[in-house]
RNA sequence: GCCGAGGUGGCGGAAUGGUAUACGCGCAGGACUUAAAAUCCUGUGGUCCAACUGGAUCGUGAGGGUUCGAGUCCCUCCCUCGGCACCA
């Protein structure tokens, strides 16, 4: 019976397809009720102007293959999405096409729900979150309350970064060698008073946190990297003629005996030495300042500097070295001052010579700058000699020598800064704070009066005047205005609407003014994961049976570079709200898979190069199913793809075949073609069951071609007398299989053929095919034999004596393309059972 | 400079220490066609020898090493990409 294959036409079926499945809420878990529970996760998009590109299309196929797969595996699936639409980059776009961010998005979102859906990704549209919605931003805020009760939001007068383009202050993390992370201007510093987060307070637990989660390595050794812990010593040098001494951090105590010199950064002295400079010396850091508050970036790397005229005194050995002033010592990082060791670290050298300072060698092992003494670790790799002594055996050692003779104590220093929370912008969540100058001159604030556990280093915070907006008030609505756009002033474009910041004080009544800095967009992006689930729900931020039902997340999807930025601060949160007893866990994302990112014809695509790819029209010529197969056949998850038009034409192809073997009829075999197709499908379950557990979907796809070719080379062979049933069994294994990377065409190939008709069950809930063990095993083995480790003939071995050692080797012997090579009695004779054999001779 | 990941055909890429180049793209030849498209079939790392069915040899950035056997492990070096960077 020769039967006519339909017509594949892709728009067709995967527009019916999506109708139906949005119709009947088949991706819409029963939240409440659920047995058992995943969560799968992609970072969500912010709708920009443009719309959703291919790069999104790669990422988000990646994560929604995953869950397709897990629901086939018996899991309730959740998998949300929403839009990170509050903050900069939207508000930058909206600068960018002269539009209202707020009538910009209504358009966008719509746009990228659009084409989401057409992608066929099997999110539930039910619960979706966008942040600049009040109903959202309200528990933002709420969030930020939350940490100033904790004593973890504090204001500060600090250098900051400001970024000129942008007009706002900006997070150490959001400067990216020097750029803003946004629009790739040149970041200045400015010393300004700002909101900042105590993430510093948890550095440690963030590190510590990552024995605990699995995450690609990459992203774990970057955050490692940007909290930039190191171990040292905090040495006392007292400042001669003076009850006043400078502490210095060091990463190499060793070299103590080493110092001949000691630098402060200029707001150091500034800061701390200013009453024991002579008039003369105050005069001359004055313009030191000055001067290289002129200097551009670029140029800064120059060491200069001035003799401030004072001595200090190493506790080590007594000796007196003179204290410079330099602005090669970063005033944010350790102490702001420095030991000076010329002869082991080339900083010092490079000073020492511009300023013929004495150079004293205490560790003949790192003279030559080439190798240090002490590896950065604790342990110390070369010897040398302490205190005139030989060099102990660790680093250890030395610090507890010092604890004890009193000259200083251990330390750890970290790269990490504390996380910046205030914008000077318009589009994002008013910083939900309140300042009463009534209150501040009494001194009494929210934290005077109601406590609060203060953390950290209290001296350059003080809170008084400070309430936060009564929770019950949130949220602060953002008002719609129309000069909107930011100034650059130093201050929002809230600030010019008394409308919006006049208010009372919560506490005393009397006139206030509400803060006019909105927050960081990556505020909004921290808490998104808690809150999708508890859609809906408006008395909470998040359900608290709901949230221990469903989180942790369970696969965490998206790219790398946001490893110091969104990942940090979510996992900065989460901490938090732990610790606040508001959720049992401490890390959002136990299990994190960084996605690589898709290049185009060999380069990163750009809108400068003119070559990014827009899903839309390739969904539109051949399908979101080809789309999807081709985007993850390109190559691995986690690398950078090379997408090529010729190379989605070819996945067409196999597509079109694809849907001609599934729509073919049945073809009836012999029992030794039926055994073999068999062992095929067991392989190929195997195969791809296992590459898509490791998210190796490229070679999970290439597996699925080679049963495909396989089935197609056997169909002119039906067999008069066979049976047809093991073919109709691979034909929907195979539907089975192709359904998480091709779901509209399992779809339609599954009713069509092999769904009970009547009750509409998706194929995406139907179970996912094992393999049996057994049956992956070939009926003949092929071993390779090697003579010298040379291969020199291949031999067929029934698969139930490949592993007789004696049987295949007297097989191989008599094999002449293997006798030719054996000279002589082989001296030894390797064999890997079902695998090689190799004769030494 | 430090840390991390890599370097495999013309291209994207496969390979628990065990037949290197699966799968796909591209290319070449052929079939079908008046022709083209589409589709299908065959071939496709280099060199050499055969010229039917083969066979030898080299070959995974370079050079060493371990091993019966190395793309895979170890050492030295080169290059590319990513992160951090005057971090004491």
């Amino acid at each position: 019976m020769k039967q006519k294959t339909p017509k594949y036409d892709h728009r067709l079926i995967e527009e019916k397809w999506q109708k139906r499945w949005v119709e009947e809420k088949i991706f819409s878990p029963d939240i409440k009720n659920s047995k058992n529970p995943f969560y799968n996760l992609w970072m969500f998009p912010y709708p920009s102007a443009e719309g959703l590109h291919a790069g999104h299309a790669f990422a988000s196929t990646g994560s929604d293959i995953y869950g397709r797969f897990m629901r086939m595996k018996g899991k309730d699936v959740f998998q949300p999405i929403g839009y990170d639409s509050f903050g900069i980059h939207s508000e930058n776009y909206a600068l960018k096409i002269g539009e209202h961010p707020q009538a910009m998005l209504a358009r966008t979102t719509k746009h990228y729900e659009e084409q989401l859906k057409k992608m066929g990704h099997g999110y539930d549209w039910t619960r979706t979150v966008t942040t600049s919605n009040p109903g959202y931003y309200r528990w933002t805020q709420w969030l930020f309350v939350q940490l100033f009760k904790a004593g973890l939001a504090y204001q500060k007068e600090a250098e900051v970064n400001f970024c000129p383009s942008c007009k706002t202050v900006i997070a150490d993390e959001q400067v990216i060698a020097g750029k803003c992370e946004r629009c790739n201007s040149d970041v200045q510093k400015k010393s300004l008073k700002q909101w900042f987060f105590r993430i510093t307070d948890y550095a440690d637990r963030l590190l510590e946190g990552h024995n605990k989660i699995k995450w690609s390595e990459r992203v774990v050794v970057a955050q490692k990297n940007w909290i930039g812990k190191s171990k040292g010593a905090l040495i006392k040098f007292p400042l001669v003629g003076f009850d006043f001494s400078i502490e210095v951090f060091t990463t190499r105590p060793d070299t103590l005996f080493g110092v001949t010199f000691m630098v402060v950064s200029p707001s150091y002295a500034k800061k701390n030495l200013i009453r024991f400079l002579s008039e003369g010396k105050k005069k001359e850091l004055d313009e030191y300042i000055k001067r290289i508050q002129n200097i551009k970036e670029d140029e800064g790397k120059e060491k200069t500097g001035f003799d401030s005229g004072l001595k200090v005194k190493n506790p080590a050995d007594g000796k007196e070295v003179p204290l410079f002033v330099s602005n090669y010592v970063l005033d944010d990082y350790g102490t702001g001052a420095v030991m000076g060791v010329p002869a082991h670290d080339v900083r010092d050298f490079d000073f020492a010579k511009k300023h013929s300072l004495e150079i004293v060698p205490v560790i003949e092992a790192d003279w030559d700058f080439e190798k240090g003494a002490y590896d950065g670790e604790g342990k110390i790799t070369n010897s040398g000699s302490w205190n005139g002594k030989q060099y102990p055996a660790d680093f250890d050692f030395i610090l507890e020598d010092i604890e004890k003779k009193g000259w200083g104590k251990q330390s750890f220093s970290y790269h990490l800064r504390d996380w910046l929370i205030s914008r000077q912008r318009y589009w994002g969540p008013p910083i939900p704070m309140i300042y009463c100058p009534q209150c501040a001159k009494k001194g009494v604030s929210y934290l005077t009066i109601e406590g609060g556990s203060l953390r950290g280093d209290q001296s350059d915070w003080d809170s008084s005047g400070w309430w936060p907006v009564p929770e019950e008030e949130l949220p602060v609505l953002l008002p719609e205005l129309s000069d909107w756009k930011p100034e650059g002033s130093g201050k929002g474009p809230l600030e010019n609407h008394p409308e919006f910041y006049e208010t009372r004080c919560p506490h005393c009544g009397a006139l206030a003014k509400r803060e006019t800095d909105v927050s960081d967009t990556f505020l909004d992006s921290s808490w998104y994961f808690l809150r999708y689930p508890s859609v809906g729900i408006d008395s909470v931020p998040f359900d608290a049976d709901i949230t221990q039902k469903w989180l942790p997340v369970d696969l965490y999807f998206g790219g790398a570079e946001h490893s110091v930025l969104h990942l940090m601060y979510a996992r900065f949160i989460t901490m938090v709200l732990y610790d606040l007893k508001l959720i049992d866990f401490d890390e959002p994302f136990p299990f994190f898979f960084a996605h690589g990112l898709m290049i185009k014809d060999g380069a990163k695509m750009s809108k400068s190069r003119g070559n990014v790819v827009n899903p839309d029209s390739y969904i539109e010529k051949f399908g979101a199913d080809t789309l999807r197969l081709y985007l993850m056949f390109m190559g691995p998850m986690d690398g950078y793809p090379d997408f090529r038009d010729e190379g989605i034409e070819g996945m067409n192809r196999f597509v079109r075949r694809l849907w001609r073997l599934l729509n073919s009829g049945l073809v009836a075999l012999d029992e030794n073609l039926s055994r073999e197709i068999r062992i095929k499908m067991h392989q190929t379950i195997k195969k791809v069951t296992e590459d898509i557990e490791r998210f190796s979907y490229n070679t999970a796809i290439a597996q699925i071609m080679v049963f495909v070719n396989f089935l197609e080379s056997l169909q002119g062979q039906a067999f008069k007398g066979g049976k047809t049933k093991v073919w109709e069994e691979a034909i929907r294994t195979l539907t089975l299989l192709l359904a998480p990377f091709a779901p509209h065409l399992a779809e339609e190939i599954w009713q069509n053929r092999f769904a009970e008709k009547g009750n509409y069950k998706s194929v995406h809930f139907e179970a996912w095919p094992s393999f049996n063990p057994k049956l992956v095993v070939e009926e003949k083995i092929r071993i390779p034999v090697q003579v010298n480790g040379k291969l020199r003939s291949v031999i067929e071995v029934d698969s139930d004596k490949a592993g007789n050692r004696a049987f295949v080797v007297s097989l191989a012997r008599q094999d002449v393309k293997v006798a030719k090579w054996i000279t002589k009695e082989p001296k030894k004779i390797v064999f890997v059972a079902g695998k090689l054999l190799n004769f030494v001779v």
